[in-house]
DNA sequence: TGACAGATTTAGAACGTTCCAAATAATCTG
DNA sequence: CAGATTATTTGGAACGTTCTAAATCTGTCA
């Protein structure tokens, strides 16, 4: 069944000519008589004859291999998924294929796929990183002049381009809104000690408690995994303590449905006896009952924007490193208790 | 910055043996002397080689490439990220990378991901196919004998090994259990009038109403975009026919959604007043309020089947064409009525 | 010690493309 | 129509690997 490889050669003798003209023809040429150009393309047709990229690679010394490698730390998150895309969008329009991989938060895994993609001659790279990783990880990459660009998470000390949500304000932001509502005792919920996101969240939480004059309490302060279930917990030990929060502002939006979740089965309803506040505005947060307050960040346009950022890079050869701060929004819905004249009253009709 | 590539013969050079010697360590190949091994070994970390695959497999006359191409028609519908991540699991520990590619239902962007993952001699293609896609699309693809699995939908004529799920049987044991808990005016909501899932499906519906003896009304079966507008779309028009329904089974969990909103723009509240059941289960479906009633079919486990599949058929360079239908199984929740006693009772601790 | 077997190593020809330099064909120019 | 352009076409040498066949080395045995 699987045929002899039909190549350049085979076709340049079947349509007369030499495999140099085909060559031309192939890149699209002017220089090629319009005549001979119909010819062969008619006989690569009938051949069913398809390009060999490796081998075309091979030849040219600016390896162009038109591929753009992804390396996401969590896919089934439809967060990363919604950034694939957006990368997808703007790297096929560019003529450019996309190399997505999945590394689960594993570090041995990102660092095999990483090696793959390498070895497949990749043009370029767009990097969530998983949990753990260094910038000494980078370093090979960067070193042997390959274009990388770092979204989502940070990393210290890493000279490479960055995509970044502006994490930071968009905490401060909710934390803010929180205040304005007449909260004082706000808890800050959820997410990993040791990660760089999780840090700048948390600052943006303290700088809006800084500027209302509130003495920020450590034991208000919890985390745990990023995850519905962390969130679960994060809430499980934050109504322990002597003086419990009124509200929280979330790590994220996973977490931010945990303690939906725990405030239920303590009796309590999100966005009427406690105010919630997410990070993400993943998808399902509009249509969740009640519906998320979360800071926006545009997953879509995070991958775009890095998208665009790495073909910059590619094209220019650009040495230096760019660092781009996406501005993030507030959404208020209904889970901060701020939007609940919506709520509540939709029994009737 | 970017340094010149180091190839097999820098590094054969600086070990003081010859390429060839270099390539067999590379290969593994138990031929070469332990000592000159490490050597060599220690060469390749201490100039940052990396192997040209392209190369590799130009010399290869079977090129294993050691690259899966996956093409989804919807990325952002987590039920396809969740494929993804079944296939990227079997085919990563099989040490194959995975170029995953959405195609957003274009169908002309599929054909040119579908030729961009042929130039670079992908071993095997997994495709979700975009709708509109024919038989005839895919012919060039075995032809070549290319090792192709279709999943998630079928075509009719295609002579390709397929991995799908019971679509008919799960969409009957969904209308069952809404018979079953005395709904008799059933509708079935959402899906595209043309593709092979909603067929299968909207059969199974058929069936168990010709089962229980009802005679099926065919202003009950609507059909729209299988996405949450479509649901509400279907739900509205639903409810304007003359005798409207109590219970709808819908195409997929995101028209079951939509389905949800709908009723609940209405004053209905889904589960209590109307049974609703989907088709995927989702991760939102377990925590959506009221939890969503759905056939479960494991999006990960038929990710993972249709790589097994595609690595066997890659393995054994078998022509047969194999179909796996994969089964399913109904999960009760609360949006079809039928738990409703661990739902409303939730507002008192 | 010379020949033989096994263990290692190696030169050089592929693989399918691009690119350079040079050849050939076609068209002008006066 | 010769010479000069310009438009097309073309050999053949790369590119970085693998593979085959053959070369070299190392002991071993008679």
């Amino acid at each position: 069944m699987s045929k002899e490889r039909v190549t350049v050669i085979d076709i340049a003798r079947a349509a007369g000519v030499s495999k140099s003209t085909v060559s031309l023809v192939l890149q699209g040429s002017h220089l090629v008589n319009a005549a001979t150009r119909d010819k062969v393309n008619a006989v690569i047709r009938e051949l069913g004859y398809v390009y060999n990229r490796g081998a075309a690679n091979l030849r040219q010394s600016r390896a162009k291999s038109g591929i753009i490698g992804v390396v996401v730390n969590d896919l089934t998150n439809s967060f990363f998924a919604e950034l694939a895309v957006g990368v997808d969008d703007v790297v096929q329009s560019a003529g450019y294929v996309q190399f997505l991989s999945n590394t689960g938060e594993n570090i041995d895994r990102q660092r095999q796929v990483i090696a793959s993609m390498r070895e497949h001659g990749i043009s370029g790279l767009i990097i969530s990183p998983a949990r753990g990783t260094e910038a000494a990880d980078l370093k090979p990459l960067t070193a042997s002049g390959l274009p990388v660009v770092l979204t989502v998470r940070n990393i210290a000390g890493a000279k490479v381009s960055t995509v970044m949500s502006d994490n930071r304000a968009g905490s401060s932001a909710a934390t803010e809104h929180l205040l304005k509502l007449g909260h004082r005792r706000i808890a800050y919920l959820g997410g990993f000690d040791d990660t760089a996101v999780h840090e700048e969240r948390l600052a943006g939480y303290r700088d809006a408690l800084q500027a209302a004059e509130i003495e920020p309490s450590e034991e208000l302060v919890i985390s745990s995994a990023p995850s519905r279930a962390g969130g679960v917990d994060a809430i499980g030990r934050a109504m322990t303590v002597a003086a419990p929060p009124t509200a929280a502002v979330c790590f994220n939006d996973a977490v931010a449905f945990g303690v939906c979740d725990g405030l239920r089965s303590r009796g309590m309803e999100p966005g009427r006896d406690f105010g919630v506040v997410g990070f993400d505005d993943v998808i399902e947060a509009k249509t969740a009952v009640p519906a998320l307050t979360t800071v926006s960040v545009d997953p879509q346009g995070t991958g775009r924007r890095a998208a665009q950022l790495l073909l910059k890079q590619i094209n220019s050869g650009s040495p230096a490193a760019e660092a781009i701060i996406t501005s993030v929004r507030l959404v208020v819905r209904q889970s901060c208790g701020a939007g609940s004249s919506a709520y509540p009253e939709r029994k009737a009709s």
